[in-house]
DNA sequence: GCCGTTTTCGGCCCGACTGTTTTCAGTCG
């Protein structure tokens, strides 16, 4: 049983223990772990009890529950649950607008058990008549249903992150604030963003708030208050946009980035410390008390002083996810996370060679362009899907205008390489002797995704020790937000990974990110060399290399974890070594 | 259910906005 479907266990049980009104404090902490066992990169279901009891927000309830969930697959809480609680109800829960008090109402009052129950007793018109409801609220939930049929939750990083960042240009240059950051999980990275946070500081927050609701690609108003307004987009997408203060921007910024579960962390230890934070600063004595007031204000400004005033240094946006970064900070062990400008070359690249669009020169001159000392062109090598690409017959010519196109550019090393399909077995589609005329070969997986562990682990593990293959492309090939990664054992591989000396590829691609944040985090832990690659098919997409670099920070990936962040000369002599 | 330089019991982060009320509950982040 993989961390995935544990924690989905105990996210159900927390919403089921809310529809039933249980105590909150206990539904927090199922929800903790299910954070955590998500964060986890090893597989806890194989984990003793003791080493169980060692992670934090896992006691001894939740760690009887996970040894009963490894043993029989559910644990004895969620088998209660169940027969106490329609599970279709889970599905109304997580309508927006539909809470667990509501969902509990149209459940004991009218016996709604499905979204289908829900959607008929809205049109009778009978919920609106309940006390505390009415016609807007009942509107509510009928568009919070019809958005859940449209949109599905979630999207991809790559696709928000453009969104958010030209309505935040829009307000930049309305003239009417003076900063303006996006905030969330957004501003974390994360590879799936449910809604868009911003944040501002404006002398004039009536015209801001009415500028932002009236932007084009807004679809509707939802909510629109003095510091705050909440839009849906055209795009399906929630966006929220704050409005405070100067001296509270810091606080606000560091508040509303998260993670909650971060947040919760830092704001304990201030109460530790006699100190209250919130989004407006951080104060001296506790705000449960009286209200504070802003004599009490120690900071708030700036996120850095919002730290500081707590006790820690600045800690990166991208590893607030209460992983051990706010001990690593307080010890002085914050990683020294990478940047774009450390990127010294692309190693998975394609040209209309195969399924790329670009000529094999110009995106060698596009490699130039951006100023990497080194290109690896890796058109594929494939039996299947791809009608073009490299056949055992055409791997001297492929390597030939390889090697013309770098001459022809000029004042950038170009290296020959492949993208060869692993196939079900774990052979190549081209043999031993035809990759070993290529400078860098990747294998890559792209049939039979529906092996079973073993198999699939097998097919990877003779993969990754067949000494002509030099980096795994796209691990697991999952889709993110869409086609599930493939059922591995990824502690094996990567292990093997780290042992040959095989590098391991973070595909950039915000459709990929593969391997994802924790599963760099393992890579690392276990020295497996990691390789940056867009695998770019257009000029453009030499860009994505930013969701590749945001993924690695949240790995808390290091320039020396990153093979393509060697100088020339240092991967030279990398696979020199590793070849050896 | 978890956790402890306050505690093995009694706490557990906190505010904005909406829609319904006439002081507040529910939802969300």
């Amino acid at each position: 049983m993989d961390n995935l479907s544990i924690a989905k266990q105990f996210s159900e049980i927390a919403d089921m223990l809310e529809i039933l009104d249980e105590n909150r404090f206990r539904v927090a902490a199922y929800r903790r772990a299910v954070e955590t066992i998500e964060s986890l990169p090893h597989n806890v279901a194989t984990m003793p009890k003791d080493a169980l009891l060692e992670i934090p927000g896992i006691g001894e309830g939740i760690a009887h529950a996970i040894l009963e969930i490894a043993q029989h697959g559910t644990c004895t809480e969620f088998a209660v649950l169940k027969k106490k609680v329609p599970q279709r109800l889970l599905e109304i829960l997580a309508i927006e607008g539909m809470g667990p008090k509501t969902t509990a109402l149209v459940w004991k009052k009218f016996g709604v058990e499905s979204l289908l129950h829900l959607e008929r007793l809205l049109t009778t018109g009978k919920l609106e008549k309940v006390p505390g409801f009415g016609v807007k609220k009942v509107e509510n939930i009928k568009r919070g249903i019809a958005q859940r049929k449209q949109s599905g939750g979630r999207q991809p990083l790559g696709r928000v992150l453009p969104i958010a960042e030209e309505i935040a240009e829009s307000l930049r240059s309305s003239g009417l604030c003076d900063k303006v950051e996006i905030a969330g999980s957004l501003r974390r990275m994360k590879e799936l963003i449910g809604d868009i946070d911003i944040l501002a500081t404006s002398k004039k927050p009536k015209a801001v708030m009415e500028g932002f609701t009236t932007l084009p690609n807004v679809e509707r108003t939802i909510a629109q208050g003095e510091t705050k307004a909440t839009v849906m987009l055209t795009s399906g997408l929630e966006c929220d946009l704050r409005v405070v203060a100067p001296e509270e921007f810091g606080a606000a910024l560091y508040y509303f980035t998260g993670s909650k579960e971060h947040n919760v962390r830092t704001r304990t230890m201030a109460v530790k410390q006699g100190l209250t934070v919130n989004e407006y600063g951080v104060f001296r004595g506790s705000s449960k008390r009286q209200a504070v007031s802003s004599k009490d204000r120690i900071a708030g400004k700036t996120e850095e002083e919002v730290l500081k005033a707590i006790g820690l240094p600045w800690i990166p946006p991208e590893i607030r996810e209460d992983r051990g970064e706010i001990a690593a900070a307080l010890a002085g062990k914050l990683p020294h996370l990478i940047t774009e400008k450390d990127i010294q070359g692309n190693l998975h690249t394609h040209s209309e060679w195969s399924d790329g669009m670009a000529t094999i020169e110009d995106v060698v001159r596009e490699a130039k362009r951006r100023g990497y000392e080194y290109i690896a062109m890796t058109d594929h090598a494939s039996s299947i899907g791809i009608v073009r690409g490299t056949k055992e017959k055409t791997v001297d010519a492929y390597i030939a205008r390889v090697r013309a196109a770098g001459k022809k550019v000029g004042g950038i090393h170009v290296l020959a390489g492949v993208e060869v399909d692993i196939e079900e077995d774990g052979s190549t589609f081209l043999s031993d002797r035809s990759l070993q005329k290529f400078d860098f070969v990747i294998g890559a997986v792209h049939s039979y995704f529906k092996q079973d562990r073993t198999t699939a682990t097998k097919r990877f593990l003779r993969a990754i020790t067949n000494p002509n293959i030099d980096c795994i492309g796209h691990l697991t090939t999952r889709h993110v937000g869409g086609r599930e990664p493939m059922d591995l054992d990824i502690d094996a591989i990567l292990k093997a990974a780290a042992r040959v000396k095989t590098i391991i590829e973070l595909n950039a691609h915000w459709v990929r990110l593969d391997i994802n944040d924790v599963q760099c985090r393992l890579a690392k832990e276990y020295g497996v060399p990691i390789a940056i690659s867009t695998d770019a098919h257009t000029l453009a997409e030499f860009d994505v290399i930013r969701y590749g670099i945001a993924t690695a920070r949240r790995g808390w990936l290091e320039k020396k974890d990153v093979v393509n962040m060697k100088t020339w000369k240092e991967l030279r002599e990398f696979f020199r070594n590793s070849k050896s």
